[in-house]
DNA sequence: CGTCAATAGTTTGTGCGCAAAATAATTGAA
DNA sequence: TTCAATTATTTTGCGCACAAACTATTGACG
């Protein structure tokens, strides 16, 4: 049985999900640039086109973003008027985020950016459900032990 | 047939990855801090304990940072005196990057970073292989689109 | 030889990612 | 009621990630 010295780099899964997830992105960029959109700016917007007029806390909850992130991001947003953020009237603590009409609008222009990615990502439609399905599982998990404190 | 909309937050497989990756990370944050590393200078850390007394470009292409990233980095790892960096004698553009003795010493501490990494992850090491296996299927590919400009 | 393109690394500026501490509004229990 | 937890969000500070522009060497070749 070959052993494989736990700290060698080739042995590290985070480096490979690490360097892909990178990779992904910087490939997303082109695409992106054209809307005027980072990814994840891109992420809370696909996360508002969705469902529209939500507190703050329900994006976090959404699109996985820690609260210090997404604060900022918003304001980004906002300041490119593709949303508006409101104090809740019932609830003064919660922000709620609405898309503009140019936000809405925003979204017929991002149609073409899902296939031109599944263009570059010359991968079986099996093995891209498989990496999706066993990223989400390692999230699930990582999740679970992080609330175990 | 079941359509699957394109902007679907659910359906991206990046917004998956980007998440565990990130969720890995913050796993890995206690850990580290232990021996006061972050995740990417683990990763440094690793190359260099596997190969010493390189040049920045090899580093590059081992840990797949890039340039810019890696300059700042190596700067906080000579100033935790982990590292020491020194202008090549044949070719001065090179600097060459070495391990100093507490840099050496440092690998045994992180011996059993690996081991508590595992215990939280509590995926089959087939399904580990796989979910690695199939990141660097992406990685690879995605690098080649990256060359073809 | 010059010169000019390629190579190795640095700098700058913007935008996350996140822990920790702060702020502010709301809820709940004594 | 009151005031101590809880909840929602913001702020701060540091470390990447990376495009783009820059500096300094080196090597190729006419």
């Amino acid at each position: 049985m070959a052993t494989t010295p736990a700290l060698k780099l080739d042995n590290q899964i985070c480096h490979s999900l690490y360097s892909a997830t990178n990779a992904l992105i910087r490939a997303y960029r082109p695409l992106l640039d054209a809307i005027d959109l980072t990814y994840p700016q891109y992420l809370v917007m696909l996360a508002l086109w969705e469902e529209d007029n939500v507190a703050m806390k329900s994006l976090v909850s959404r699109t996985r973003f820690d609260a210090g992130t997404l604060t900022p991001m918003l304001k980004r947003l906002a300041s490119k008027q593709l949303i508006s953020i409101t104090t809740s009237s019932e609830d003064s603590r919660q922000k709620r985020v609405c898309l503009t009409d140019s936000g809405k609008a925003l979204s017929s222009e991002a149609q073409r950016v899902p296939g031109a990615m599944s263009c570059q990502i010359d991968m079986s439609p099996d093995e891209a459900f498989q990496l999706k399905a066993l990223a989400e599982q390692l999230y699930d998990l990582l999740i679970k032990n992080e609330a175990q404190r």
